[in-house]
DNA sequence: AATTATTTTTAGGTATAACTAAATTATAGA
DNA sequence: TCTATAATTTAGTTATACCTAAAAATAATT
């Protein structure tokens, strides 16, 4: 049996890997919010039981067996995320934290009773994707909103879901996944992007921008 | 904010309170199976922070502001148990377990919004009652089955919720909360229970007829 | 009242997971 | 190439929560 600290670094090292290929010691502790020497230390404790691969100064990557676990525990927070929110009402902007708790400690049991009542999900509340119980994930394409130009339509995809400030923000705007907007003018020298919503205008800073992941990008002329 | 082991323990001293009054050291460190030098530690901790009162060898009793958090810790419980049962489907003889785990993480607003979906319920699938927000106990009024005579009909009004096995045989011959049932005959010298569940017999022993506790109980004359 | 038995406490030790501070290794600039 | 900076690791400390074994205090028995 693993503790939770050691999930919660198995999981972050599987997100980091994601984008990075493979995670330094700094960076890992920068993400979890502890000290380097401390992120050293559960290395070397997952390395010993397997979880890992880990050369000194070139970085953690997860084997098979800890990746298996990272997605499980995805899974467990992305259900959890889901029923929270559909269930039991939870606002989205609080779900995150909550399954954050929640995902150490549920069983196989009850995490196949929410997925049944769901209808067997492939996406939580802030649009990504739920490993299915063999750890396969849903594909997804979606790129982040930075890179979009003046005049393209689009639909939001995916928001990053921890930090809840942020969600009640995009909230605002009725920026949830599913969202369709055009993007009216981004401004220069890295400048935040005007938007339509629905008829609505709103600005958003390239910061908030960041955390937005938007798919079916369509070019659209304007008058 | 307290750990989880500490809750377990202002936990367990409630319930043994309940019965014994004060509880000592040894009662309390069997309940919670762990060595009686590791129960006084807790106890001392939980003196330092004002939620027992304690004089060595006299045994431990609750504050004011423990008493609280231990009413707290029990309404999640059974909240959870009820809506794990409910809810989602969890047969009766697992959500204690799980209930066991959860109690220690979710979050007011989620326990809230559970109490609302299954309509402030003041008892869980075991008979227990549900504290309220506040912190009262709804009164029950029951007796152990042992204390039952030939002859005599009732309907069962709570069981003990922290063996499986037992609450799998009990669940065998139907006696939920709220089943009516008659005792055809108790053998002497402390003998088993023969008894008569809408037609249907079942014997049951002493040590299981301890964790069933009845309500209503009518002189029935035989035949 | 003295001895025995039980209960409780103290003392010392284990494991986990965080920390700080210091030492080591790697990388980049002069 | 050598040095300065940055990143990483090691070493040692702290805190929680449990343990065992032995000492101390209380209760029960003769």
């Amino acid at each position: 049996m693993l503790s939770h600290a050691a999930e919660d670094y198995l999981k972050s090292i599987y997100k980091l890997q994601e984008k990075e290929g493979k995670v330094s010691t700094g960076i890992l502790a920068e993400y979890l919010d502890v000290k380097p020497a401390s992120a050293t230390g559960m290395i070397k404790k997952l390395k010993s039981m397997n979880l890992v691969k880990h050369e000194r100064y070139q970085g953690v990557t997860l084997t098979k067996a800890g990746k298996a676990i990272a997605l499980e525990i995805i899974r467990h927070h992305r259900l959890l995320e889901l029923y929270l929110y559909k269930a039991l009402g939870v606002p989205w902007d609080g779900v995150h934290d909550e399954a954050e708790k929640l995902e150490h400690v549920i069983s196989e049991e009850v995490e196949a009773r929410m997925d049944e009542i769901l209808g067997y999900p492939t996406e939580d509340p802030h649009g990504s994707p739920i490993p299915d119980k063999n750890g396969v994930v849903p594909e997804t394409f979606s790129i982040p909103m930075t890179e979009l130009q003046d005049g393209q339509s689009c639909v939001v995809a995916e928001v990053s879901d921890n930090d809840s400030a942020l969600l009640r923000h995009l909230g605002s705007f009725n920026l949830y996944p599913g969202t369709a907007f055009r993007v009216i003018e981004v401004a220069p020298f890295d400048g935040p992007f005007t938007i339509d919503i629905a008829g609505q205008q709103a600005v958003i800073g390239r910061e908030v921008a960041k955390n937005i992941y938007v798919g079916k990008v369509n070019e659209v002329v304007n008058v």
